[in-house]
DNA sequence: TAATAAATGCATTATGAATGTATGTTTGAG
DNA sequence: CTCAAACATACATTCATAATGCATTTATTA
């Protein structure tokens, strides 16, 4: 039980570009690539672009391509929700499967309803964060990701 | 993001003890075999071996070698709390892994906390219940497990 | 038009859960 | 005392799927 690496890389992405979307309010904010993420966390470029197109196709960054093409937030951070991030990245299965393989208890089974609310408190929970959140320590960050590569 | 089956299968074989647990308060309970548990929810015999010998472990089940061996409750229904036995038999590793490998952004990062603390309200709600909570239609589970095989 | 960057599809690898097989150990019945 | 029934234990194998890798396509812009 453990969030896919995928969904934590979307995270990662999201966090890199809202470090230094705060820059500069008025200029054109930076595009980050693919390369520069991967070389920032150590990360297979492969996994990271099904990451970034999943992304944009989620609407949170807008993606360009060609010649000084890459991508950047398409909302403030204060609109990126972690519970929809964390929810659409990790698909939103129940966490208990009763049917295929059907469970003969099924009918008479308070267990089903008993996690499946414990998993909506769970993105209860994470819904009051957001990508906002995550950038207490922005300058930090900020730090961090331009030493790194 | 799922629970084992392993951990499916250790509430199953809990619930199946509770449901004759309740039967006659004066006799000896009957012991259930795992060939009986297999038989009723369609399990394999040797997952299923692992799981009771955790939940022996556990001291959640008294199980007896031998002839007419088996295994039945250890403790009352109502004193088997359900975030106990999901915690133990899922493990209770991180949700998020940070390190190993290394993530540079770790010592300014925000989410290993939230995403720890939702792990914690998830298995604080489940603490609200017992394997008593499981019983509520106790007489109908009986039916469907004396029926099924 | 050439270089750059994301988009896409398919193949491969790695990991861990889920099974399978075999054997050991304990216990009770006859 | 012996046999059969039941859990205990160890190891091997299969399976599912996440995680990668590779190759090509498409779009953009200098």
């Amino acid at each position: 039980m453990q969030l896919k690496k995928y969904t934590d890389y979307g995270l990662r992405i999201l966090m890199y570009l809202a470090s230094f979307d705060a820059d500069d309010k008025c200029a054109e904010p930076k595009l980050a690539t693919i390369r520069e993420i991967c070389d920032t966390f150590d990360l297979s470029a492969n996994h990271v672009n099904k990451v970034v197109h999943h992304l944009g196709r989620l609407q949170l960054i807008e993606t360009r391509r060609g010649k000084n093409g890459g991508f950047l937030l398409a909302k403030q951070p204060e609109d990126i929700s972690l519970a929809f991030v964390i929810c659409q990245l990790e698909g939103d299965e129940k966490w208990i499967e009763c049917e295929n393989p059907y469970c003969v208890a099924m009918p008479a089974c308070e267990l089903k309803g008993i996690v499946a609310r414990g998993k909506e408190l769970f993105y209860d929970y994470l819904s009051q964060y957001t990508l906002k959140s995550l950038m207490v320590k922005a300058p930090q960050l900020r730090q961090i990701f331009s030493t790194a590569s």
